[in-house]
This record gives structure tokens, sequence and C-alpha cells, in this order.
DNA sequence: TTGAAAGCGCTAACAA
DNA sequence: TTGTTAGCGCTTTCAA
């Protein structure tokens, strides 16, 4: 086949003839064709402001630049400048979930909408490998970098971290007043269990995550604070523990019907799919027999379910975002250093269905 | 709080004090600590091979390193050489969609194994922001772009990409002999086929996707093969159309139970899990009343129906990976200049019970 | 075995 | 209004 490849062939060999396609072209060569010095042509190039450039030298300039097809190179004016417009985003998991994906979507529109390009590495997690990416990360003179992780939990901020500007996405140190952008898992929790009981429920399960995380301790605290703000008193006996995907939440579908709750709270959507299918299995149906509603907002699931599941979205998009807002400066850090993004509520139909929540006009 | 910046505060307001954080090492600043000269350093630095250094020097190099916490400056070496050691991935959308992710992790894994960093950009398929995308590519001098679909289908190659190598990735050129990367649909609607086949079934009906696509034709393609290999004669029949999410799988059962078939395969894993759900509505069970087997392997959906789907996977990480290789030259582009790759079979409990597949021995 | 010096493509004083 | 020039940090002949 034929080559589409421009550079594979040395260009040494013999004198650049006056087509296109070969070592690309430099300012100087344009300064030349347009019959000025490379400051001009500079100037002109970066539209700056207070250089008063006449009218047919920008020309002149501006027409040898096209005809050459002269390019920038960065990799120069960076050099120059002494810092770089990328943005470092290390990542132990880029897409051992769809979420990590949305962290990086986030990060990357928003560094984009601020000049900066965003340089990836995801390391899953292993040591060796998130060193070397830092490094390369500094090597190139990154301005800053986000080290994100793809669920929410305590950090090991690698050392070599601090001889830049850095903010965890996702994750949060310790020990340490690093700068941070989690989501607001309290928040989540009291928001998932408010939707329960804006809609009349007051014996309320809520089936969590048998790991000890973040989120774990927050989605229950959320849950105590709203039924606390609601006048319903905690039961104990209404928190279950459940592996958090669908084999765990059927599993404890048993349990959940012994104790006759009219409504469930379910960590994560995976595990909401599960008790979907144990309800049906025992003939109870949703959400008339019971409420549920899940947490995530993985849209696969959620949307799709039979009916459709409501539930709190984790704000990947929006960490990312925040991650590079605080980065460039651009955001404030609160006072402890870490910012929580809160969970949006996403309604759909398994608490209640869409007629009862809006009666059709006929 | 306290900042945790170091490059925060102007650097030339006082004389760098001998404490680390300021303005960073150069390798001048190396070579003087260390009495040497800057080539010497280079030499050390980067191992060159016919560098006969001597090894008291080559030490007083590396304490001085050590000591001064000097990182090579990667824009500057790029800037000697030529070009960088970036490779450009243009994507449509990041993550709409689990699948992105993993073109990108297998991209990141295979670039990083060369030495070779990967430069993100997402356009969500918008022209302006892929040309901007793409000229900041070429701008960095990247040693190539690859430019990818997050489905399967056909591309519009921006003509900006011939002004260095590129690659598409799940997608390919209509017009073009680019060099592209794409599933192998035929294979895998072969594959599918065969796993119902392979287990006696001889009335297959098959749920394909209402949107054209390269998914489309290839799989039906494949699902024909299969048949005739196996010589079943094609039923045009027992091919329904299926809009490609689980509402349209679910919306499907009923044509197909009523045609009497055995077995089904869908054209995607989200289709199965609405005829799952279909299936039970009308009181039939998986795999004894009817297997199915669906296509994707998307995790969260296949690994945790009940029961398991088996279905056939997308090769996101191996289409990225496979990218950089032709980019690189690492491997031979094929002689049309599209790579196919296959996709997998992965068998779980929808097209008989493990116990079927392998009794247990006692 | 090591050093001096030219220059990669560009920006930013400073001159003219 | 435009040109000259000195670097940015590094690699790489070529000399010593």
């Amino acid at each position: 086949m034929t080559t589409q490849k421009g550079s594979s062939q040395p260009a040494e060999s013999d004198p650049p003839p006056n087509t296109t396609r070969h070592r690309p072209t430099t300012m100087r060569e344009v300064a030349e064709a347009a019959a000025v010095s490379v400051a001009t042509v500079s100037l002109v190039v970066n539209n700056k402001k207070d250089a008063r450039i006449g009218a047919d030298t920008r020309k002149r300039v501006r027409d040898a630049i096209r005809v050459l097809g002269y390019r920038p190179n960065a990799l120069a004016k960076n050099l120059v400048s002494g810092s770089s417009r990328f943005i470092g985003l290390v990542a132990d998991a880029i897409a051992t979930t769809p979420f990590a994906g949305q962290i990086i979507r986030g990060a990357q529109d928003e560094a984009w909408k601020h000049g900066y390009v965003l340089l990836i590495a995801n390391t899953e997690g292993n040591e060796p490998a998130e060193k070397e990416a830092i490094s390369m990360m500094l090597e190139h003179k990154v301005r800053g970098i986000l080290y994100s992780t793809w669920y929410h939990r305590v950090a090991q901020v690698p050392a070599a971290l601090n001889e830049t500007d850095f903010v965890l996405v996702n994750c949060f140190a310790r020990d340490s007043d690093a700068w941070a952008v989690v989501p607001d898992e309290v928040q989540g929790g009291r928001a998932a269990t408010e939707i329960l009981i804006r809609h009349g429920h007051r014996r309320i399960a809520f089936l969590n995550t048998t790991t000890p995380s973040p989120a774990r301790d927050g989605r229950l605290q959320g849950y105590r604070e709203a039924l606390e703000s609601a006048g319903i008193p905690f039961d104990p006996n209404l928190v279950f523990d459940a592996y958090p995907d669908q084999e765990g939440g059927y599993a404890a579908v048993e349990g959940l019907v012994q104790c006759g709750v009219t409504a469930v709270f379910c960590h994560n959507d995976r595990v909401a799919m599960g008790v979907y299918d144990g309800l049906r299995q025992v003939g109870m149906s949703i959400p008339e027999d019971i409420a549920v509603v899940g947490f995530d907002n993985q849209e696969v699931i959620a949307a799709h379910l039979r009916p459709p599941l409501s539930t709190v979205a984790l704000p990947h998009y929006r960490l990312g975002a925040a991650g590079v807002r605080l980065l460039l400066g651009l955001d404030e850090a609160p006072g402890n250093g870490v910012l929580r993004i809160v969970c949006p509520v996403v309604e759909r139909d398994s608490v209640s269905t869409r007629q009862e929540k809006a009666p059709a006009n006929m």
C-alpha cells in the first residue's frame, strides 16, 4: 500500500525541494519568505496586542504562513517561556469502570478551556509505574498534576508530587492538607434517603456495602441525617450489609422482605439491580410493593432497569473539572483543603411512577 | 491553609538559597556542582554507550544530580531532537461509554512501553474542536495521531491529519487507504452464533440493531456464515430488528417466542438484558427454555445478569494498543490498510449452565 | 576522557 | 514600525 507517512523518509538525503512535506517549516523560513525578521513573525503569530505592525507587513507574514503551511513549534515556545501548557493526570485505573472516564473528560474539557492539554498516564495502582509517570510529567514541566483514583478513597500521596502543584481527585490524603476534590457522600446519602421520605416512606432499609470506605461511612451518615430531619428514629436493624454488586443485592432481598420495609436505599445501582431480580423472584413489584433508590447513576443500568431506577449520581465529570480549576487557581480551595462536590439526584420511576409524580392533564 | 505550591512565588526576587524548590535545577548547574561540562553531564544522564567517562567523574555527576534533585527538561530535549515522544489521541467521546476508556488504556499502555506519552483530546465529535485538537498536537510535534471513535463506524478524516502519521482506531475511512484498526465484526458474529450451534441449537434468532453500521452488517454476515458452516439454512424470519438497548430487547421478546426459536443471538448485551426481562415476564427461563448470547461483554451487565451472560467481547483495549503499534511501525499494516482485531468469546451461563458444560466430579 | 561551541525554534528586551 | 540579539536547556560534533 502507499505510505501515508511524511516524516518516514530521511529528509537530509536530498536538498528540500520547494514542495510541502519535509522538515516542518520554521518561523525563520516564514520570516525570509515575507522579508521580515523572526521577531515580526512572532508578533503577528501571537497577535501581540501592543505590537504595532503595519497592515501590509502583517499581510505579507500571514500570506507566507499560509503558503508555507507554517505551524508554531510548541516545544520551542514552551522552552522559552519556561513552563508548558500541560496538565498531568495520573489515574490508577483509567477504564476499569465507566466512571474514571468521566473524570478524564471533565478534566480535559476544563483544561482545554484554559489552553491546557492533558497528559495522561494510567498506573494500574502499580507504584513503580506511578513514580515513572510522575517523573515523566515533571520532566515535561507540567503546570501541575491531577492524581486520581477510580473510587473514592484515601490515597497514599507519592512524594514526587511535591515537586509541583497537584490536586487529588476522588481521593484524599489522610495526614496532609493536600488539596483534594471528592464527592460529597454524606449529602448524597441524605439526598437518596430524602427521595424516599418525600414519597411518604418511613420504614426505609439501607443496603450498605461491606467494604470500608468513605462511601460506606458517608452514605450511612447521610441516611441517618435524613431520617433524623424527618423525625424518623434510626433503626439499626434496617441497615444491611451487602456485597456491592448485583449478587449482593439479590442475596439481601430475603432479609429485606422479612423486616417489612416499604423502601430501600441501595449502596449502588448494581446492588439495586440485584434487588430488582430478588424482588421479582418473590413476586413483589417496584415501586408499588417496595420503592428502591440506588447510587452512582450508572447509565447502562439505572436508566434501563424496569422500572428505570431513581438514583443519586456520582459527579465524576465535575470532580475532574474542579480538579483543574483548583490546580490553576481558578477556584479557591476550602479551608481544610478538600472540596466536596454534590451528588445530584436523578429521579426515575423506582420510587413512584411518573403518573403519580405528575398526573397527566387529561 | 498553607500553600502546596513551589512555583507560586516569583523566583527572581531573591538569590536562590541552596534549599530545594525554586526554579528547577538545570543541567548547567549540575555541571558546575560536579565541576564538569554540561556535555559530560548530558553523557552520563543519557547513559550514552560509546561515551567513555571516568568512574570518578561519573560518580561526581551522579552525586550532584542527586543532591540537586535534577530532572532533565524534556521540552529542551525534544526541541533539540526535533521530535517529541508524544502520541496524540483524539477521541469523539472519551467516556460516553465505558468502552472508549479501554481504547485509551490500550493505547496508553502500549505507548508507554515504547517511551511515548499520550496527549489526549476529546472533541465530542465537534468539528472545530477536532481541528483545534489536531493543530495543538501538530504544534507539539507529536510522533503521530490516533483518531478514534467510540463506536465502530466510517470516519470523515480531518485533512490536518495528513500532516503527520496517523491511524484510525475503531473507525475507517471510506475513500482512502488510511491505516485503521477495527474490531472484526464478522468473526464476532460468527463466534457468537457458533456458541449456540455448538450447544446443539439449530433454530437461532438474531436480534440485530436497527442502526446501519459495520456492526449491523458484519454481525449479520457472521451469523449467516456460522449457520452455513453448520448446514443450517438461513431463515430471514429469524432475524429481528431491535433498537439496540434494553427496551429494544424487551420489545422483541414477543416475536421471539412466537417463532419458536430455542436460542437467540442479541446484537449487544443491553438488548440481551432486555430479553432477560421479557423472557422472565412470559415465564421462560434461561438457558433451559431459551439460550441467549450477547455482544460487547459490557461487564457491569454481562457478568452479573442472572444467569451471567455468554457474550462476545469488543476488543477495545487491543484496538488502542494495535493502533500505536501500527503508528510506530512495530506491526505491519495489512494490504488494504485496515487491521481487524478478533472479538473473543466470553462464555458464561446463558447458553448452558456450568454443570452441563463441565459436570462436577462428584 | 572531557570541554567548547554551535544551534534546535522561539520569545523578549532593546535598538534603530 | 521593525530588526538585532541574547538566551531557554539540552545534544552533538569537533577539539583538546
